[in-house]
DNA sequence: GAAGTGATCGTAAACGTTTACGGTGATGAG
DNA sequence: CTCATCACCGTAAACGTTTACGATCACTTC
């Protein structure tokens, strides 16, 4: 019962038992030769103890392999060490990203990371998702919220802790703030890679709608346009699926009317669309150029190696890291957006010299 | 200082105050005029509560909001319902894949999951995981552990709780479950497919021996040849990457023995080989066949869309949190590992009817 | 009508911390 | 010598639960 608390060894008489119970900062006290209140000191930097004893018990720690329990500091403090990520459940590029990045990051700055996927009708799901983080009592949110459904979602919610959401182009609300990726800058990239290559019709294969990304990849392809005076070219929205993208490259092709260029929303977009022109003569980058997005593993080895455009996210990472431990310990962090960087391969080229008319086709 | 717990806002008159003081099991008790114990019984479905009583403790608790306060709970009773998932960094597709279902099956089962991942000393990090992780009070840990050097920092570390490893072909050791795939039949699978073409030079790009994966999908090939009574083909031992690929795909064709098929460790491999087969003219699959492993987004949309071998990550992590929670309530589960499918494209195809002596090159 | 029997409920203690406060002894000032 | 001061340390209470146990009350049953 009341027993030392021998972590293990030879306890009483049996050999070795393995897995007793955790030391608690009495049994250090004990072994220490003071009480828990000065243990409690020393673990938490406190004042009012002396060098020597403070060592005294730092070693006391050491050898009988003490560590703090959580739940119990978490009961007292009503505040744990850790921080929750919500997100969506898609496997997608970005959102699988940013969340290996936050754990990362979160890691490194000593705090545990508890991450649940909020799934498809996300009003109730978003604020369960929530509930559920604050009762393990983490110190702060994130939500990483591509779907704008997920984010008005998270806008109506309620939380007692901070919460930050990463969500590109949505806008900050007072007790949420908003982070991201500039990404409609990579949008901008990668159209005026294009439009510096000599192409004046561009066209756009943009993600869904229902994303931020998609939006805001489309808004900046429509701006870098806009700015170089070049009207805006064709322009379909899809789901991100290389099937779509393949289905509406076979519509192009079939219609006649392939543009000179095109900027895909998604690496993934632009596999399918590659597929749909060369499997029917149309040849990338010599009779239309094509930048995707997101840089996915293997889009150097595509068929041609993709230019596309490269997003940051461990800087992501840190960025929000840092934005959510300010808003909770009540400091304003100032966050400048980091931003994505072109990379130029093989699957875009200078537009030929005298504006053909159209591509060949068949 | 002992005020009602007004968190902030206007505190003494105000209107609505949105974040008031948790409701405590208390605050239940003195609304629904019983005791705290009654309260808790019916949040525990103990019996010795009337059905009358419970129907009202029940509304009441609805009405104020109240919430168990896990930090309390895990305190007393030193377990929490919530289980710790360890990964390793990387972003491959697998690990991805199977964090992600797992993540998904235990909100279902009704358990949070927090992550934590270990950095490449495994040695040391795997332990701190663990530690971090117990401290946290999980009930249980499943360790996704696709690299050997990580695994056995896992059989080597301690931990008081319940811990089950991934890891396709690792074995159990007393304290350490093991559950993965069966990724050496969706070798055989693949390379049988290839010998029912009609192919008898059949190679193997093989991932990094310091994954389970890579010497699995190995061994699954070398075992299908010898059933077939066919010799090993050519074999090379690379690390996963596109470029690595890449590179000995064009040390193949440079060498002209190009193989009639090729069994490539994962999609991803069988990227970059095949472009390196096509850029030099050799195509796929009329002069040597392709088959890849994994089926990862977009692997359809390659050029030729891939015939590959695809694994059910939802089956995988449904039945390793089967195992794992029966090891946390002591019960014992049998685990018959789930089976991975084939998927045919196109990039496979019949074998010439006649033996070609070789592939033809330039 | 007394005692036994269930069903239902209340109470005390414990879980391992943190926090606020009180106490000791040594030291210096007057 | 006395008293205040300071550095250091111990103690009690609290956090919100669960668990074991004891109490109450209404019925049976004889």
């Amino acid at each position: 019962m009341a027993d030392a608390g021998v972590p293990h060894g030879t306890n009483g008489r049996g050999p070795d038992v393995a897995l007793r119970r955790k030391p608690t900062i009495n049994d250090v006290a004990k072994v220490a030769g003071v009480s828990f209140g000065t243990v409690s000191r020393v673990l938490n930097d406190a004042p009012d103890v002396s060098a020597a004893t403070r060592q005294r018990v730092l070693q006391v720690i050491q050898d009988i392999g003490y560590r703090r329990n959580r739940a119990a500091t978490a009961l007292v403090t009503s505040r744990s060490t850790s921080i929750g990520i919500v997100t969506d459940g898609s496997p997608r590029f970005g959102p699988v990203g940013t969340l290996m990045a936050l754990e990362n990051i979160a890691r490194k700055k000593g705090y545990a990371t508890t991450v649940i996927s909020a799934e498809k009708p996300y009003a109730d799901s978003v604020q369960a998702a929530l509930d559920t983080l604050d009762d393990i009592g983490v110190g702060g949110i994130i939500v990483i919220a591509p779907v704008v459904d997920m984010a008005s979602a998270v806008w109506n919610a309620t939380c007692r802790v901070p919460v930050e959401m990463i969500a590109a182009g949505a806008s900050s609300t007072p007790n949420v703030f908003t982070y991201s990726e500039n990404q409609e800058l990579g949008a901008r990239l990668a159209t005026q890679h294009l439009i510096d290559l000599g192409h004046t019709d561009i066209a756009h294969l943009a993600g869904s709608m229902d994303w931020f990304d998609g939006r805001v990849r489309k808004r900046g392809w429509e701006a870098a346009l806009r700015d170089a005076g070049l009207p805006q070219g064709f322009c379909a929205e899809g789901d991100w699926s290389p099937r779509w993208a393949y289905e509406t490259g076979l519509q192009l092709v079939q219609g006649g009317k392939i543009p000179q260029a095109i900027f895909a929303a998604s690496d993934h977009t632009a596999l399918g669309l590659i597929r749909a022109f060369t499997e029917n003569g149309v040849r990338v980058p010599e009779d239309v150029s094509v930048v995707g997005f997101d840089d996915i593993e293997g889009s150097d080895y595509f068929l041609p190696p993709l230019t596309t455009v490269r997003q940051d996210f461990t800087a992501l990472a840190l960025m929000s890291m840092e934005v959510l431990v300010g808003a909770m310990e009540g400091r304003e962090v100032d966050r400048t957006p980091t931003a994505p960087t072109l990379v130029v391969r093989n699957s875009s080229m200078r537009a030929a010299s005298t504006r053909a008319t159209s591509a060949k086709r068949r």
